[in-house]
DNA sequence: CAGGACATGTAATTGGTTACATGATTGC
DNA sequence: GCAATCATGTAACCAATTACATGTCCTG
């Protein structure tokens, strides 16, 4: 499972909670790795087992304790070894075009709300997207490299995001010429 | 699960057997779903004890015996149901996009063969895309409906591969800057 | 006579979702 | 006083991967 070096990843560049690891899955990561809380603080455990992080508990008064994360000598170690790795594709899951190829079963109107649903979604998308392009990267030129890959991720989550928009209103205009 | 969904749309053209199923799942229908033939034979299962579907076994003289399954009454119900409800945005996992964060830990070099791969990968789908569409779809105009669906998930597919592609040139050129 | 297509599965393990559970602090 | 944010988990269940297992026919 990969969660654990994404998770890993996070740690490198600084030492975390559970908390702001899940914030960070919710937040600008989702689009690339999803995870959800009960995940992740398995996945921390499991870690912690293997030795691949180490904790410490820093007490708070009058807030729960946390338990920050770090990455350990074998952690990093694992993780490059991971990144070596050849990628294997991995397997896709996308339930709206099994939908759409039902039309014939539940009618070209149904369809077509649910495209146009995605498309307000989608839309949404773009401007979290360049907001935080605008914000982060503004400066186009010449980032440092951790920087600069960082703005590649971004960059895919933007591309892709258009693509799906154009085709969405590709096949929202053909989908209505047949209601 | 929409793997029951997914094969009930299939099983809705015509029966079809495991294997056929999973001919299917391995070839056209791979780019936006995947599933393995054991997780096929054990989904039929499963939807043969709730009765989505039905089973008549045809013995073959020297071959080997097929059940070939067929979508039932109960099934059609659930799958129309299904299609009816908003669709909820599944997880994404993009393991190359952690590895590209990774450039800084394992080296410019590793991370530039990786997205090479991709490339041809990625250009080797278009290929085997665009030669579907140019057999299947070249009368560009006015399709059935039940043709004309299947053409647009062909494109849902075309217009991410191309994405893809023009992400992975520029990735490509930018890191390139920083060997 | 070897390797690929045909044809179907079981078992173990890992990965992921859903439901449940708790408890303090801060701002409206 | 009520919702949101902070902070961490358990348990049950469902989904998916990996390894193992078997046997025939057809083509080169």
């Amino acid at each position: 499972m990969s969660l654990k070096h994404a998770i890993l990843s996070l740690l490198l560049e600084s030492d975390k909670t559970g908390y702001d690891l899940n914030k960070s899955f919710q937040g600008s990561i989702a689009y690339y790795w999803s995870a959800s809380h009960q995940q992740i603080y398995k996945t921390l455990a499991d870690m912690l087992k293997d030795n691949w992080v180490q904790v410490r508990v820093s007490e708070q008064d009058s807030k729960p304790d946390k338990k920050i994360y770090g990455i350990s000598k074998e952690g990093k170690h694992e993780l490059t070894q991971w990144a070596l790795q050849p990628i294997k594709p991995s397997g896709t899951k996308n339930p709206l075009l099994i939908k759409l190829l039902l039309t014939p079963l539940v009618g070209t109107e149904v369809i077509l709300q649910l495209l146009k649903q995605r498309l307000i979604e989608v839309e949404s998308l773009q401007h979290t997207y360049s907001d935080i392009e605008q914000t982060h990267f503004a400066s186009a030129e010449s980032l440092p490299l951790s920087a600069s890959v960082k703005h590649l991720t971004l960059r895919c989550g933007i591309e892709h995001a258009q693509a799906e928009k154009q085709w969405l209103i590709d096949a929202i205009k053909r989908l209505s010429t047949h209601v």
